[in-house]
DNA sequence: AGTTCGGCACTGATAATGTA
DNA sequence: TACATTATCAGTGCCGAACT
């Protein structure tokens, strides 16, 4: 379950998929069937309050509608399940929100976000095709420790975490290890947006280290990986993190850019034949007030030599509050529908 | 209106704590 | 001690708020 946004921006299209271009005008009881029981009472109600809200949900209720008339698959479709209201595994991760004909289908409102990986898994795992990991240490306190423990004594003191009943351990090392961080992430928090400047400029100094870090660490891999016998694996969990693609094609739809849009996404194995990757660059990027990787993806078509460079960053940064646990955030810098490789559907 | 830094909701795992 | 319950945390899904 994500937020009601979410969510109403998932059924709007279903809406519109099922042919339905006014969406408040249809009973629970019309449209459950068509829904094959995937949509309960209380989130059909939740979606009839919500829908109104922004009229972003209308435009998603036509990308949906223009689908069907427009996607040959989807015509005259009457059965569409919505399986955005639960979780999706985390390994076979077949990004969907809605299933129409058995073609999975992704919705995107607005967002520049490709992924969020924990950084281990962008920047390790990822570049060796191994397995995703869990339960590393901080990626902060892995990449950079001496500036992660100047950063953290800075803090303890600045929060009079550093004498007291409620003193954190002296070392970030033993900090991390703990099971007791929430009283630094709260002081912190308490704090507010006013930072000392030195805290601030250690922070940055942090970053930058954590930066040049992580940006070295993947190229390392990548170019010992590329060189072994695991390359094509390799080649594929790329494609997979940075295109979102997946074993089966499916239809990615929403808006992006401002455009309603809808590509077809197709899988791996139909892109790896016809398309390659010609440079992989990972560049720290110095100039923000966080931890930030440059990504430059050259991929070329194998017949035609058309090449396109796609281009993406990564945020490294806490995900709950200073001192919580470490996001890898993947963003894009193009359109979905700018993709060479993505086939447009017309709407 | 685009960019920059950031947040929240949720899950599943495991530690911490309560209770018989 | 042995088990049940709660709290915390990492990881990943979804963008948001606020500044330029």
């Amino acid at each position: 379950m994500a937020t009601a946004k979410t969510e109403c921006s998932e059924l709007s299209v279903g809406f519109g998929l099922l042919g339905y271009d006014k969406p408040l005008e249809v009973s629970f009881k019309q449209v459950h069937p068509k829904f094959d029981n995937t949509l309960n009472e209380e989130k059909f109600n939740t979606f009839v309050n919500t829908y109104p809200s922004d009229i972003m949900f209308a435009s998603m209720n036509n990308v949906g509608i223009r689908l069907r008339s427009n996607y040959k698959s989807f015509r005259n479709l009457n059965l569409v399940r919505w399986t955005g209201g639960d979780r999706q595994a985390a390994t076979t991760s077949t990004a969907k929100d809605l299933l129409g004909a058995n073609i999975p289908i992704s919705v995107k409102a607005e967002s520049r976000v490709v992924g969020n990986p924990s950084p281990y898994n962008l920047f390790v795992a990822t570049p060796q095709g191994s397995a995703q990991a869990q339960g590393m240490t901080s990626w902060y306190l892995e990449t950079a420790p001496q500036a992660y423990q100047e950063f953290y004594a800075f803090a303890r003191k600045l929060t009079g975490l550093d004498t007291g009943m409620n003193t954190t351990p002296e070392a970030v090392v033993e900090f991390e290890l703990s099971r007791r961080k929430k009283p630094l992430i709260r002081a912190i928090k308490n704090l507010g947006e006013h930072y000392p400047q030195e805290f601030q400029e250690l922070y940055i100094r942090m970053c930058q280290k954590v930066s040049q870090s992580s940006a070295e660490i993947f190229e390392n891999y990548l170019s010992k990986s590329l060189k072994s016998r695991i390359r094509g694996a390799v080649l594929e969990r790329i494609a997979k993190m940075f295109f979102r693609m997946n074993a089966v094609e499916y239809v990615l739809c929403g808006i992006d850019g401002k455009n309603e849009f809808a590509v077809l996404i197709p899988d791996l194995t139909t892109w790896l034949q016809t398309w390659q990757f010609e440079d992989i660059k990972a560049i720290p990027n110095l100039e923000k007030e966080q931890s930030v990787v440059d990504f430059e993806i050259l991929c070329t078509n194998k017949t035609t030599k058309h090449a396109y460079l796609a281009k993406f960053h990564a945020e490294i940064r806490w995900s709950h509050g200073k001192f919580s646990s470490v996001e890898g955030k993947l963003y894009k810098e193009f359109n979905w529908s700018d993709l060479p490789f993505f086939s447009v559907i017309p709407l």
